[in-house]
DNA sequence: CAATTAGACGGGCAAATATTCATTCAGACT
DNA sequence: AGTCTGAATGAATATTTGCCCGTCTAATTG
């Protein structure tokens, strides 16, 4: 028993001491095997151990370093294929720009590449900041498609028309809905939908390689009632039926199961289509919508986030 | 002057972000790069800038790392070719074994190398603690030779005979000098060392590839003085001369400067040759010899040290 | 506006590191 | 004693990393 402990010490010792020749000192693992009369295989051993055994302790001095680690632990605890948080501005925790950047940088990434891709985009503000950010870039090889239309009910432009300010900055081909977001009826929506071109733009949106959306909360300050799309009665029957989120105005309740009925009967944008090739991204900043993105993740509505430090520290602590 | 700037930031925040990946995560620079969207190049830049921007901080959480940065202190202040440090036990601070088995183990590794050396020995309790920790090995190939005499002037056999100790359980060739520590006068010094043998045993400890050797200091507890080499008159007037320490009985002052006169005199022990190629390696612990220690890396009679954390501590804090 | 220059980039290659695998060795158990 | 088991070892190999160098870009200067 003794002598067991004491080889397994003297082990760690040794471990210590190589760990602290490589990650201190600098040491090359040949260096640490010739110090400690050992075989090089013998000290990579040895500086394994150290890692192994939680010797090493390695700390980063960057505010960036807190991002990191809130965007593993939300990918870890909700099984994002995805995530990314961008540092919060002291001085303007509610806006949008370190948000938008980095997600601007990673839809840049993309388009960067030559293979062809399908990029699906539902609206709101964040996507909206998020475009703005997008250099001038020429991608001819891929296709933007919307996921709702942009229309109101009455004909008139949506606000936030994201799609086709993304493909006037790059340059590619892109899809618009031409349809409402909500239709008068279930009849009209059902009508809609036949239309051949709604269709195909439908299909392209349920290939699409990647799905970037926002994510709205639902209440008195929702997008979707103070854009209009929504009476205050309405979100009141909403709210009654559990709803706390939507989606490309898909309303979802706290599990980020679709409400039955309602205005969900009337929505006429795509549903979403989550799998881990194909990941659903959504950008969504602010402490108000922390349950409406912690149900969408719980749901499986979405399997990426891009948030903010403030944001993703309300979503871990529940 | 605010875009060199936020490029600046910008560069570090990317640093951050690949050093995170690198050094928490795990990743390697080929994944980072792909997550980073930038070369493998890049990413390898990034995360060795994020090194040299001291944006990553290691921490070795075991009690072995404060060994190690003592020991490394001590080389570079004293400029040392080799500095050991054992960790002090706690319970027995003045003990001589986790001493004993640091210098056993680097000595082992020398008697295990196939070029045949030379081994130079002193005497002390802390060296013959250390030879008792050898184990039973078979290096013919080796030579060990003593430093110094191994008997008391009226011919008795000194206390602690480390080379005897030494070859016996290693079986190495060696040579134990047939001389008292001390002889009686400069005359009979100059006799003795006119001897062939002694002559011979003389040039090879000046070989010597390694030297290993106590530290005792000089007062009312030296070694010398309690072993009855010296007198308690003779110890007075060497204070009074400044000693502070002796090594193979050479007695030195503050400065590491050998003591004209005196018991100098009539020391019969080979001196010491100091050469970064052939270090001279002091085996010493406790506080109360840290004047002699430090003495004697001022005067650069030793290069290269082996003592405990308790110990190093004093040194390293004057 | 042209020339110069500092710095970033990526290809390629050598060094360093990680992993696999067959072998050895010490201790446990029959 | 013989045999088994599991850990440790070093050779071979695969992967990863570090660095040099020619090229390119963009900013600065005359």
């Amino acid at each position: 028993m003794s002598n067991a402990g004491d080889h397994e010490t003297s082990r760690l010792d040794d471990a210590a001491r190589a760990g602290w020749l490589y990650y201190v000192a600098g040491n090359t693992q040949d260096e640490i095997a010739r110090k400690l009369g050992v075989s090089r295989q013998s000290a990579q051993r040895l500086v394994s151990l150290a890692v192994s055994e939680k010797l090493v302790k390695v700390r980063l001095d960057h505010p960036i370093a807190r991002c990191m680690e809130l965007a593993h632990g939300l990918s870890e605890k909700f099984g994002l294929v995805s995530c990314e948080v961008a540092p919060s501005d002291p001085d303007a925790p509610a806006a949008l720009t370190g948000v938008a950047q980095l997600a601007a940088g990673e839809i840049e990434r993309l388009l960067k590449s030559d293979h062809p891709k399908i990029i699906a985009l539902g609206t709101g503000r964040a996507l909206r900041a998020c475009v703005e950010q997008l250099p001038k870039m020429d991608c001819p090889q891929h296709r933007i498609v919307s996921l709702l239309g942009n229309m109101m009910s009455d004909g008139a432009a949506t606000p936030y028309n994201v799609v086709i300010r993304m493909a006037d900055r790059v340059n590619a081909r892109h899809y618009p809905m031409p349809l409402p977001v909500f239709a008068r009826s279930v009849e009209e929506k059902q009508l809609l939908q036949q239309q051949e071109a709604v269709h195909n733009i439908l299909e392209l949106a349920r290939q699409a390689d990647v799905t970037y959306v926002g994510i709205g909360n639902i209440g008195d300050n929702a997008p979707l009632l103070i854009d209009g799309f929504v009476s205050r009665e309405e979100t009141r029957a909403l709210i009654k039926a559990g709803a706390v989120g939507e989606i490309t105005s898909w309303v979802f309740d706290r599990s980020g199961k679709l409400i039955d009925g309602l205005t969900n009967d009337r929505v006429a944008s795509a549903i979403l289509h989550v799998s881990p090739s194909k990941p659903v991204i959504a950008i969504a900043v602010g402490t108000l919508k922390t349950d409406a993105i912690l149900a969408a993740m719980r749901g499986r509505l979405i399997n990426g986030l891009i948030t903010d430090e403030a944001t993703a520290e309300h979503l871990l602590n529940h």
